[in-house]
DNA sequence: ATGGCACTGGCACAGTGA
């Protein structure tokens, strides 16, 4: 089976997007974030009628995360438990899959903008909080995936110019010292499983012609816990729809796990 | 060093993103 991420920066004005990507890629799971639109607005018929069941956490203008699932999606928590938050961040679901139930924890990770902000503190605190919480989530469900939006360049192959931002927004130590806890919890960054091509990155800047060159960097990850190790066979980033009309800044990146 | 581009709300352009 295939588990996919993909920020689609407004689902309004990607969903042609999202839904020509799913008729080539029949995915039986797609984590949707940036939706930036409200619950009542998400075209549930639509992607109903695309096979999909939907879990939505939406929210007006910003933010907002869904999980499309082929089969049912039950127990459906939303943000991150104890940590109070405005913004709609996170949507955790279970299906059920041959090998049994498997959690999906799909997220929109705060941006940060840079270090020393206000907004840069509040990533580190909800950081913080995602990883404690995390923990119990993985006891509770020992068959997890975390994946989405992490904006952390996890090492210095995830950015196209490691040198120059250093230490600036998605390269700090401190956000990778905050991605290497989420491993410490026992969660293993399945992209690197597999060999990949040199400079792999999931987003590209719109400006300055960033992806015709390929100043990219790797912030969309798909996290598996150990236990799936086993059944992971393969993790790509797909940047055919990067290069359609209008497109997301970011690709997805899709997980295949043995049923 | 700065801006480059895209999106939303709402109808001008500020806020946000990464």
């Amino acid at each position: 089976m295939k588990i996919a991420t993909w920020n689609v920066n407004s689902l309004t004005a990607r969903l042609q997007h999202v839904l020509d990507w799913l008729i080539a890629n029949p995915v039986d799971v797609l984590c949707l974030q940036e939706l930036k639109m409200s619950d009542d607005k998400f075209p549930l018929d639509v992607l109903q009628s695309a096979g999909y069941n939907a879990a939505v956490f939406g929210q007006r203008t910003y933010n907002g995360v869904a999980i499309l699932s082929l089969a049912p999606i039950r127990d459906i928590g939303k943000n991150i438990g104890g940590f109070a938050d405005d913004h709609s961040r996170v949507i955790s679901a279970t299906i059920d899959t041959r090998s049994g139930p498997l959690r999906i924890v799909n997220g929109y990770f705060v941006n940060g903008q840079a270090p020393g902000t206000e907004k840069f503190a509040y990533k580190m605190s909800w950081l913080r909080a995602l990883r404690d919480w995390l923990r119990e989530e993985l006891a509770a469900h020992p068959r997890l995936t975390l994946l989405g939006d992490f904006n952390i360049a996890p090492e210095d192959r995830d950015s196209f110019d490691p040198v120059g931002l250093a230490e600036t927004i998605h390269h700090t130590t401190e956000e990778r010292e905050h991605f290497k806890s989420l491993l410490q919890l026992g969660l293993v960054d399945s992209f690197r499983l597999f060999e990949q091509p040199e400079k792999s990155y999931s987003w590209w800047d719109y400006r300055m012609l960033g992806y015709q060159k390929n100043r990219g960097l790797r912030i969309d990850h798909i996290l598996v816990s150990e236990t799936l190790v086993p059944q992971a066979k393969g993790c790509v980033i797909d940047r055919v729809p990067r290069k359609w009309d209008k497109p997301s800044d970011h690709a997805p990146v899709i997980l295949e796990i043995d049923p």
